[in-house]
DNA sequence: AATGAATGAGCCTTCATTCAT
DNA sequence: AATGAATGAAGGCTCATTCAT
């Protein structure tokens, strides 16, 4: 049973310690000497195991998508139904682990940091095609394709929506009631034709 | 006929140019000096004008809300159904000045900043409860007092989604089919039940 | 009777402004423009009628020691008695016009000056060989040379260390108190053999 | 033996560098880079070790201080007649550490600086009783209260006055003359009536 | 006579990054 | 494995100074 590596334990105290960091800051330009303060290490350390910043944010933003990733996964296992897959992915969406202040603030500012940096433009896309191609497949269970399309689109931007207000102020919506406005839109699609 | 004061102008110059380059970087952390240079003059001229970079930040989110606002005034005038108010503030919020990729950059960053800058917030927050209660105001001419309250959350939510999914990619959602979204949403929740 | 002239007027403004600035500051690297703003004009003014920071330092410069030279005129004017002419120079020495916290500042911030900057030097030893040949004459008519010599230099000296205490703190001696201490060096001194 | 820590050292040699860069500019207003480098290091060592560069002037302001209690107590240490302990002050007053030109300099302008910065004054105020505090002290085994308090302010003010003038010009009374002319106004005083 | 507009230079400070130990 | 020492580069901001009006 082999214990978990000195190297392995660090990177992932300091991947914490970033999402932390952004998220409480709102902004990728955070000294490395915070994020290594508050992984409990000194910066040179952080730079001797990451090399580089941008190596930092970089496995950060993996490491948050990986989550969502294992979240979708973990829902969807074992769910053949296609309302309850669809259910699934929006819980997983709204997961706890995903809901956290700080890795929502976090996750907006990938989100923003991936309109300049292509790699992280191009990793946000996978979560993205992802998070439709989950829906659009459960939802084709459901409607006829265009419906689904239709539904899908609409859907993944009222996940977005909820999760972005959801962090901005306390008074936004939260994890129940996300996730009720999802089934919402998705029982209203339901009743309506076409 | 009096010409527009220099000082006016410049302090315009420079807003336009900070949305361009807040919005183009996505970041706050951006060089006034590269502010100053887009706008056309020096980075000490920008300081005589605003005398602190936060200020060119703040009067750039100020001049983005009362574009916003401006939309918004202009699409509700004259109009008193209900449902045509509702539909003109979907419009108003992907009006042509506010759905330029840069501009929705710009707004993302404000969002996320306001995350953790109390001013930013206030300002955001003022935005968002007259988006909402524009909302809430025509959807209760439309549903009884619950669901407008419900109708209202998510649609403004199913909004900010699409207006920060436009913003990511090319592929995302154009003004149009944003519209149809929203429309599709709200003839979904009309035809449903309770 | 020829008024005074605009640029006269102008000029003494500007270098009582500074002299008020530099005192208050206790420094000489204070901007133009706050001793322009005090002095009730703008920067550029101050420029124009100086050409140069430099110019406006050294004629605030040149005034103090106007100032304290025709205070010593006045005071000895007229007095031939050795001990009154001893008196009137030490009197001169504390005037009201010289003993203001400010000017004793700005004198003190003069005096610092002028161990760097060659022109000041020059002025400053004008003031103090003035200072102390006045003295050394007025001596020579109540000591023998060797001692007229040493009391000056005590004199002198007891003079700047008075001053410079008296600006530091309001609890420093007064006016009087300074005149009363000189006085009974001089007394001791007269008392003393050879 | 533990060699002197890093930091220490370079603490040292900053402040050494300090006193002299500011001694010799008569100004505060120095560019940290200039004192930085007649340490020997970055500006950017120099902030990493004092962070501020207030504090590199607090603590040169301390040293200069220390330097001089030191010199006191130095010269006091088991004398106990109480014209000794005078002479003593006075001698101290005038040691070669504190009579360097530059350090003259530095001094006078922390002098002035003491006039606005409510730090510094504090300081300064600390040196300044302490001062005066050992003269009274030593003054009255002299003279009745009075004439010790009297002599006492006296005697302050002329040692600062020969400081003061020491520095300005080469021509001003060296170390020894400087303890002449006290020694001289204390005589002069010892045998005054009263 | 007077001033607002404008800028280059310089200063304080922060930060990513390297290196010797 | 870990860190303190060290620095070059960059950014915010101030200021003396010039110029057109």
């Amino acid at each position: 049973m082999p214990r978990i590596g000195v190297e392995t334990e660090r990177r992932q105290s300091l991947v914490k310690a970033a999402i932390e960091v952004i998220g409480r800051t709102g902004s990728l330009d955070v000294p490395v000497k915070d994020i290594a303060r508050k992984a409990g290490m000194s910066p040179a350390l952080a730079f001797h195991y990451f090399g580089d910043k941008d190596e930092i944010i970089t496995a950060t933003m993996r490491h948050l998508l990986r989550e969502l990733t294992a979240e979708f996964a973990r829902g969807l296992a074992g769910r053949t139904d296609p309302l309850a897959r669809v259910e699934a992915v929006i819980e997983a969406s709204f997961a706890a682990s995903q809901f956290d202040r700080n890795t929502v603030a976090a996750w907006l500012v990938f989100y923003v940091h991936a309109f300049q940096a292509k790699g992280a433009a191009r990793l946000l896309a996978i979560y993205s095609a992802r998070l439709d191609s989950n829906l659009r497949h459960a939802l084709r269970g459901l409607f006829d394709d265009a419906k689904a399309e239709r539904v899908a689109a609409g859907l993944a931007a009222l996940i977005d929506g909820l999760y972005v207000r959801h962090a901005l102020r306390r008074s936004g919506p939260d994890r129940n009631r996300a996730i009720a406005l999802c089934l919402d839109y998705l029982q209203a699609q339901c009743r309506a034709p076409n």
